[in-house]
DNA sequence: CATCCGTGGCA
DNA sequence: TTGCCAAGGAT
């Protein structure tokens, strides 16, 4: 019964709780719900080893959600350099200032879906952690979880939505979502499951089967293509010369060496050195050429505090290999 | 509904 | 080494 399987898995994670940042002990007091909103927001498409140290950092330079609203918006961007999908930092900015001028969260999945870079998932989510809501957050691990209890071949929505509620502990749905992230990040994962240590493993469809890894069906890959970009190097006066980037579309508003716009044919001949970086849907191998003038918006930044300008891993990683390339023809000369 | 949007860890 | 995949949202 759905029922029983559903209390067996929050006693699981009752028994194993692991504590995390943004974590209350299960039955205790729900956590502020600002922190419930930062760490769903960061936690997205994102692990839990990348989200840990950031969120902390993140808490004690913005310990409110007013506080992060008075923010400049280049601080938290900066702040949020490295973590990816950038969007998600220009949308806390904006979810952040209409929750001050509100003041407060809405406490009810409809209203937090309103707010920016909340969507279905994030608002199950949040009205269920931080407000002790019997919603039904689906998530990538709640979809594989129940398409293997149930053994069910796809992932579409609303079967998945009802079974989840069929499990779901009454009054428990935050902790209940919770026991699901773990177990699918630690025994119900997508490759080489720990069926011999889940709790759900009784009366599990895809166990039963003998290849539990096969559910659900995987999406067809896409290729990547490759695509050379150039950036370039203006120095004077140990700084480098930075710009920031237009404010939607890949990397949007994020603090970067200046460039040509990536639809280069092949990389120059004049590089100093190159950086290939993997993007979602595609490849790009960023030559670094040096240049004599900086030309339009901009700022000098000291090379010796690159890691403070708040820079992607592209780019960090671009001025990286440079300094590298720098070293090495010193140590030859 | 399909596409765009980052990054790091791991097998 | 290459490919896979993650606590999704916006358009």
């Amino acid at each position: 019964m759905a029922a029983n399987a559903g209390r067996r898995l929050l006693q699981h994670y009752v028994d194993n709780f692991r504590h995390l940042p943004w974590r209350s002990p299960p039955g205790e007091a729900p956590p502020d719900p600002y922190r419930v909103w930062l760490s769903e927001v960061m936690l997205q498409q994102t692990t839990v080893a990348a989200v840990a140290p950031r969120f902390e950092r993140f808490v004690s330079r913005w310990p409110t959600v007013g506080a992060l609203a008075q923010a400049p918006e280049a601080e938290v961007l900066g702040e949020w350099a490295g973590l990816g999908y950038y969007a998600r930092a220009r949308n806390l900015i904006a979810c952040a200032r209409e929750v001050a001028t509100r003041g407060r969260f809405p406490t009810d999945e409809p209203g937090l879906r309103t707010l920016p870079g909340i969507g279905e998932y994030t608002a199950a989510a949040i009205a269920a952690i931080a407000f002790g809501r019997d919603t039904s957050p689906v998530d990538a691990n709640v979809e594989r979880v129940i398409a293997r209890v149930h053994g069910l071949p796809t992932t579409e929505r609303a079967p998945i939505r009802a079974r989840f509620a069929e499990m779901a502990p009454p009054g428990r749905c935050g902790d209940f979502v919770q026991a699901m992230m773990d177990l699918g990040a630690t025994i119900c994962r997508p490759r080489a499951p720990l069926c011999a240590q889940c709790p759900l493993s009784e009366g599990c469809a895809a166990f039963a089967s003998g290849s539990p890894e096969s559910f659900p069906q995987r999406k067809p890959k896409q290729p990547r293509p490759l695509r050379f970009g150039v950036a370039h190097w203006i120095e004077r006066d140990a700084a480098v010369w930075l710009v920031r980037r237009p404010a939607k579309g890949l990397l949007g508003g994020m603090a970067a060496l200046p460039g040509d716009d990536w639809s280069g044919p092949d990389a120059p001949a004049n590089a100093m050195t190159q950086v290939t970086h993997v993007f979602t849907h595609f490849e790009l191998r960023l030559s670094v050429v040096a240049k004599a003038e900086p030309e339009g918006e901009g700022w000098w930044h000291p090379i010796a505090d690159l890691g403070g300008a708040g820079l992607p891993t592209l780019y960090r990683k671009a001025a990286g290999a440079l300094m590298a390339k720098r070293a090495s023809l010193a140590a030859a000369a």
